[in-house]
RNA sequence: GCCCCCAUCGUCUAGCGGCCCAGGACAUCACCCUUUCAAGGUGGAGAUCGCGGGUUCGAAUCCCGCUGGGGGUACCA
């Protein structure tokens, strides 16, 4: 099994894009067949500086390999299709010998007249087939004569071409109601329908998987391999993903593109997860899965037909679930550029040196780890581990149902027990605290919310006693101290 | 306009004639756990399977029509 991805360097690819190439990647891998990339370049005006770059990124960043294509080559090549266009005008010329292609010299601008008038008389806009008519010695001079020109199919008039799609079964398509559609661009480069068919054929692809926007014109591709006299691939359209409108996901209609994904602080796992579930499923209970148990139970039998809305809240779910999958010292990795980038990046402040110390880092980020739903939350959840000053109300340190004086007294209390704490870890902490909040006939919710207010500067925060742990000794009886004078202040 | 594809909870989906007065997941609500927030646990609400006809002893599942949504209709892919 052959399979191939084949997408064009005319922006960016977003998350439709990739679950399409995911699709290919997985039918490959599954089989142990051969994945390959080819870079569909011949619109070379839409053509943009760095797509392809960014393409290939994207396909790094999710781990989804390629045995054949750009960067490695293959044997197969080239993978760019502006570097095949002696193959492109071979078969061109084949298919003109064989009566299944004509030189068009109709120009725009008539093209545009046949049109419109089409549509004021209510009929399909085609091209008219003028020079489908011309005869041949007329069409010889005029190629002679350097008039420019089009290679157009030659459609059949008459009967139907049926396309045999992997998902959907045959569809029919009346051959009447075909274009003679362009093959080759005046400028000598192809179509997308020539050089689709023609490298398809000649990679030994065997299995189409491509958008199934593509149906429309696949009877031309079914017709143009049978022009050539090679036997089609499997056609497998798939269903489009769907923007939240409904309507395709395009890039003016919300569309982000993929590597947006990476900076926003997602795990490609999780991306990966996310994207295989958008038209395919495993069974009736199972969604979170790994890259290997997607190869191993992926098959086309159960890609659907439907469109897929994209739900950008699942996949901030399953992020979720693979970061807390994550060991501390592999989140601490992935977490730490997010960290020390720029604050108006959405870093730390800028007042944190960097780099950070990685130990200490491991450890903060493994208390927030079950709060994460993206790597980019870090920096504002753990801003206070790596801050000197706090800021923050003082009257938040005093609790519900409590009042000044008694939280007053009550971290004192708890600032002396500290200050007398011999060992400073959670576990000696803890047991002395709730000691404390017993003797003191409170709700441990009374004071340690104080405490939590002083230790970090906010209500919300990890479990207090392992927050005053990795901050420290010194830097926890700092703000205790600190939190007490404001109180007393107020 | 013409051609084509599609149609199960808000969303992703399971279901391929009886196991379904439809199961799971996300989101949502409640409760439990609990030092806060999460995470986790339990439970609830949520789909007359788009509508109407058939076929069948029996249909979400098969057939037809309708409606709705989407895609295509370029010297773009």
């Amino acid at each position: 099994m052959r399979v191939r991805f084949a997408p064009s360097p005319t922006g960016f690819q977003h998350i439709g894009g990739y679950r399409t190439a995911l699709f290919d990647w997985l039918l490959a891998r599954h089989a142990r067949g051969t994945f390959l990339l080819r870079i569909e370049d011949t619109d070379i005006a839409r053509t943009v500086p760095g797509a392809v770059e960014a393409i290939i990124e994207g396909f790094q960043w999710l781990g989804l390999d390629w045995d054949e294509g750009p960067l490695i080559g293959g044997p197969f090549g080239p993978y760019f299709q502006t570097q095949r266009r002696d193959i492109y005008r071979a078969m061109s010329n084949q298919l003109i010998t064989g009566g299944h292609a004509y030189q068009c010299f109709c120009t725009a601008d008539r093209l545009k007249q046949v049109r419109d008038e089409q549509q004021a008389r209510g009929e399909p806009p085609r091209y008219d087939r003028l020079c489908r008519r011309i005869n041949s010695e007329e069409r010889a001079r005029r190629v002679a004569d350097g008039e420019p020109y089009v290679v157009r199919f030659a459609v059949p008039t008459e009967g139907a071409t049926l396309v045999d799609d992997a998902l959907r079964g045959a569809i029919r398509f009346e051959n009447a109601n075909l274009d003679d559609a362009v093959l080759l661009k005046s400028n000598a480069y192809p179509t997308y329908h020539l050089a689709n068919v023609v490298d398809d054929h000649l990679m030994r692809i065997t299995h189409v998987i491509r958008a199934e926007e593509w149906i429309p014109s696949a009877p031309l591709h079914v017709l143009t391999y049978a022009a050539l006299d090679w036997a089609p691939p499997v056609f497998v359209h798939v269903p489009d993903v769907l923007g939240p409108d409904g309507r395709k996901l395009s890039k003016r209609h919300g569309a982000v593109p993929l590597l947006e994904y990476r900076d926003r602080g997602y795990l490609p796992e999780a991306v990966l997860n996310y994207m295989a579930l958008l038209g395919w499923s495993f069974d009736d209970k199972a969604d979170v899965l790994s890259r290997d148990q997607l190869i191993a139970s992926f098959s086309l039998e159960r890609v659907g037909t439907a469109g897929a809305r994209y739900d950008p809240g699942r996949l901030l779910w399953f992020n979720g679930v693979y970061i807390r999958q994550l060991s501390p010292a592999d989140l601490a990795d992935r977490t730490l550029p997010f960290l020390e980038r720029p604050q108006d990046q959405g870093g730390l402040p800028d007042s944190v040196s960097r780099p950070l110390d990685r130990a200490y880092a491991e450890r903060v980020v493994g208390l927030e780890r079950e709060r994460m739903k993206t790597l980019a939350d870090a920096a504002e959840m753990t801003e206070f581990f790596f801050t000197e000053a706090l800021e923050y109300d003082p009257a938040l340190l005093i609790a519900k149902g409590m009042d000044r004086e008694r939280t007053l007294d009550g971290l004192r209390r708890a600032d002396k027990l500290l200050r007398a704490s011999r060992r400073w870890v959670a576990g000696n902490i803890e047991p002395k605290l709730r000691e404390l909040v017993a003797e003191l006939g409170l709700k441990p919710v009374q004071l340690f919310t104080s405490l939590r207010v002083a230790v970090t500067g906010r209500t919300v925060s990890p479990p207090l006693f392992d927050t005053m742990e990795v901050l420290g000794r010194q830097r926890s009886l700092n703000r205790l101290a600190r939190a007490l004078v404001l109180l007393a202040e107020k």
